[in-house]
DNA sequence: GTCTAATAGTTGCTATAACAACAAAATAAC
DNA sequence: GTTATTTTGTTGTTATAGCAACTATTAGAC
């Protein structure tokens, strides 16, 4: 019986939990979480996507996208607006609070990817996405 | 600002989330979640161990894993036991369900593992196990 | 032996993730 | 125009994750 730390995907699991922690607890004094900040990230760059887009730019489920976007409503970042054209859907607007927590906000993102790759090499990071893509590939 | 494929750690979370989707898949029909797994095959190897120590091998929090014994339990996979030299801990042992679970269930997740490495080879497998290690430590 | 500090497990809470089911609106087919 | 199909967002549910607070038990200090 293979044991535990001979399973890469348990490794990748553990890493991505230790970076997630550390972010969260970066963004937590600005009430945000590390998900909930991606959406924000999408509309400090282009604002007013609708629910459905922020999903797809996202590569995320629907369904959370809404939650998360409810709560970020809830918080006063952002608030939802019916489609002029498309009743079904909701654009997703920032707040004069939304847009100027970017200017906090953004500089730590940027400044925790630094220190993520800190010590590593352009080519690594290279190397280290052709595997992880090729893990993904032999999923399908 | 850094557009968001340009961080690492979202591309390290998408890989977890799509091997993770995928074993959740194959362990489906078992009733067993990946991470549940992760307890079974502890105990597969060694019977009894008390929650603490599986706690502390799979490196999670406590919490969490007397919420996923419970389950566990509930299912029939495990019964837990008040431990005899120490009455505050529940040690946990496979009923016969779920010792007949693991002839099915290893040789799954041993498939996985090596499907998640085809076409990997160990140098590449040991590179990156080298680069995770480094933006994990990068946290501390 | 008595009192204090630490420990194992539980309850509470918030957040993300994924799938099913559903209603309303839009699009496609005829 | 009418009907069938698709789409957008919501509600429900189950699972993992992490931190706080708490209780009962154990270990350590004196």
């Amino acid at each position: 019986m293979l044991p535990l730390q001979e399973y890469i995907s348990i490794f990748i699991h553990q890493t991505d939990l230790t970076l997630t922690n550390y972010i969260k607890s970066k963004l937590a004094p600005f009430q945000l979480a590390p998900e909930q900040n991606l959406i924000m990230m999408l509309l400090w760059e282009k604002d007013g996507l609708n629910q459905n887009e922020i999903a797809e730019k996202l590569k995320k489920d629907k369904t959370n996208i809404a939650r998360m976007v409810y709560n970020l409503e809830q918080k006063g970042f952002i608030h939802r607006v019916v489609g002029e054209h498309d009743r079904r859907s909701l654009r997703v607007f920032l707040t004069d609070e939304g847009k100027k927590l970017g200017e906090q906000v953004i500089p730590i993102a940027e400044e925790f990817n630094r220190l993520v790759c800190k010590g590593i090499t352009e080519e690594e990071l290279i190397e280290l996405r052709r595997i992880l893509t090729k893990m993904s590939s032999n999923m399908e």
